[in-house]
DNA sequence: TTGATATATCGAAAATCGACGATACATGAA
DNA sequence: TTCATGTATCGTCGATTTTCGATATATCAA
């Protein structure tokens, strides 16, 4: 867990929010076809006005810095929250800010 | 408080580091030459390598962000961590992140 | 194999950042 | 007022970030 990587990676407002988003994708991604359970896919998240290889780029930045999961399932790759990270990394932020 | 301008501001090792040290001034700063109470004067940071002016940068950026007061006495200017915005800062990041 | 769809990567343009030295400003001392 | 000192700001330059459209890659369906 690189702290300045995540921090870095949370200081955009537009990663900020795929990762709020993240937190209740039943209200923030109703129109997903697969199941919300494994994850949210790329496309979704271009809604907030971002083209499809910002939003990649942003994608790949989070997951970079482990904050969030990604699988692939067929043509599509399902992200997540990596709560273990997240609070790894708030926890260490308490210690040491 | 703005979160992201925040981030940001956490968001380098150089002011990363500023702010721990601002945590313990007796051992960080022993050779200052005013009271510590007062804060750490702008000057000790630059033993880390950096220049003059490139300290006041990051020191203006920490102070822009809210995470550290400022208080001239004479020719000095005199920093402190801002412990009330760095916990509501924290607080908030618990909650929202 | 071909075509469609989802995502990643490339290349370029614009913006921002981080660093520096030089200079300006503010204060106190002489 | 003049000089010295501490800090901020300016101008510049190189590096990084953000964004895009275009293109490449991966997978599934037909």
């Amino acid at each position: 867990m690189d702290r300045t990587e995540i921090l870095k990676a949370l200081a955009h407002p537009a990663r900020l929010e795929i990762l709020n988003q993240l937190k209740d994708p039943h209200t923030h991604f109703p129109t997903q076809e697969h199941p919300l359970e494994l994850g949210v896919c790329a496309s979704q998240f271009e809604r907030c006005g971002l083209s499809q290889s910002t939003v990649s780029a942003h994608l790949g930045t989070l997951h970079r810095a482990g904050l969030v999961t990604t699988k692939r399932i067929g043509q599509w790759i399902f992200y997540k929250r990596n709560e273990e990270t997240i609070a790894e990394f708030l926890a260490t932020l308490q210690k040491e800010l």
